[in-house]
DNA sequence: CCCCCGCTATTTACGCCGTAAATATTTACG
DNA sequence: CGTAAATATTTACGGCGTAAATAGCGGGGG
């Protein structure tokens, strides 16, 4: 039998927590089916059999950090229900931070992320937005979510190597020309990241949303 | 002599061009230093006189799409200098799907670049932005070009595509449990993109931010 | 008890990748 | 023309995903 068995040393479930395990350490690039095998105490084509292949791996990977996302209950106000979905799908891809990569460029959807998006849009629907109203919304929420996370993928870097990265950068002749780069580099060194800038765009998007629907 | 010589049949010019055309036109996994040089008739290794490697490739590959990207001219309000630059970096995106993944994760900024955040920058700052709203006002606009590109590429379909891949989707049994989601994909089958999606989402931060400098 | 079968793991191999190093060829100039 | 520099090719290496063949193993029926 598979999923049981006492002694499974290996399974489908744990194949993948490893694989996003050492996606979230090491990076997307180091997820590799040897390393990965490696990792388990196993060579690479042991996987094989647990997982259909890379592809299959990767959009296994997704759909689980999908079912991480909590969505607020059923019946909460549109608002609140769109803020908190979105809050915590930040917080799931800054965990994850090689998700939003494959979230967008996997056309494989799987039943959490279904669940997901259904549930997104059932609140909009039962605020009484329509339809065209709700679909920009949503794609505007959902936009939001995705290019703030890959914006903080990409500069994966805390508050200490903020400061140590920025130094040497501030002294390069090719900023010279650019003296609002400048003050933006220098503002980000000196006010960590705090992540309300998330919640200030969300916010953004959803007094506009509101006052749409108000006026429809 | 490296950039005339006649019959220099070769140039970083040309092999920066051909990658970005290859990258268009065959996804960015089709981007290879063999299968470029192909293109280009000659052998992979050639290549490596005029780019340092894979990696400065794709770092001037951004560089290059970054100098499509038309800024408003100076003095431009700052509501229309954020919107044309974010209508044309947008658009650039859309013809250059490999971009959004790159311009996030790539960690060299060229001038081009620089040009582009510092142009954006001090349009903000001459208007009058506090320090605060400036810097978040910038990476709303700029979360949501990159989270819409994102979206876009990979979702490559245009309307034609989209009418035919919707129907069997439609069909499938695993969609059942979620009607919203059904109604949501019968909404974008039957009202191609479009792209007004970008612009209503970019208005909607515009908007915001507006009252919000109006009331600092 | 043993044997055999199905599942799991390993071995080997193939064609791709990026690129270092050595070599060959072409070009430009005194 | 001769030669040095610029450009292109050849060969090779280690790593990738994975197909195919092989080996090990645990549990149920004779």
């Amino acid at each position: 039998m598979a999923e049981n068995g006492r002694r499974a040393t290996l399974s489908r479930t744990r194949v993948i927590g490893a694989a996003v395990g050492l996606a979230d350490t090491d990076g997307a690039e180091a997820l590799t089916m040897r390393r990965l095998g490696r990792e388990l105490g196993v060579e690479a084509m042991a996987l094989y059999n647990h997982v259909g292949g890379k592809d299959d791996l990767l959009d296994a990977m997704v759909e689980s950090a999908a079912e991480e996302i909590v969505t607020p209950e059923d019946g909460t106000p549109w608002r609140a229900y769109a803020r908190g979905r979105a809050l915590s799908a930040h917080a799931v891809m800054l965990r994850h931070p090689w998700l939003p990569a494959l979230w967008t460029s996997r056309l494989a959807v799987g039943p959490a992320r279904m669940r997901y998006m259904d549930g997104a849009l059932r609140s909009l629907r039962e605020a009484g937005f329509p339809p065209g109203l709700l679909d920009r919304t949503y794609h505007a929420v959902e936009n939001h979510i995705i290019g703030h996370a890959m914006q903080a993928a990409g500069f994966p870097l805390d508050e200490a190597e903020m400061r140590e990265a920025a130094e040497p950068l501030l002294r390069s002749p090719a900023l010279e020309p650019y003296p609002d780069l400048i003050a933006h580099i220098r503002h980000h060194r000196d006010t960590p990241p705090g992540d309300d800038a998330f919640a200030f765009g969300l916010d953004l998007i959803l007094d506009g949303v509101e006052r749409l629907l108000a006026a429809s």
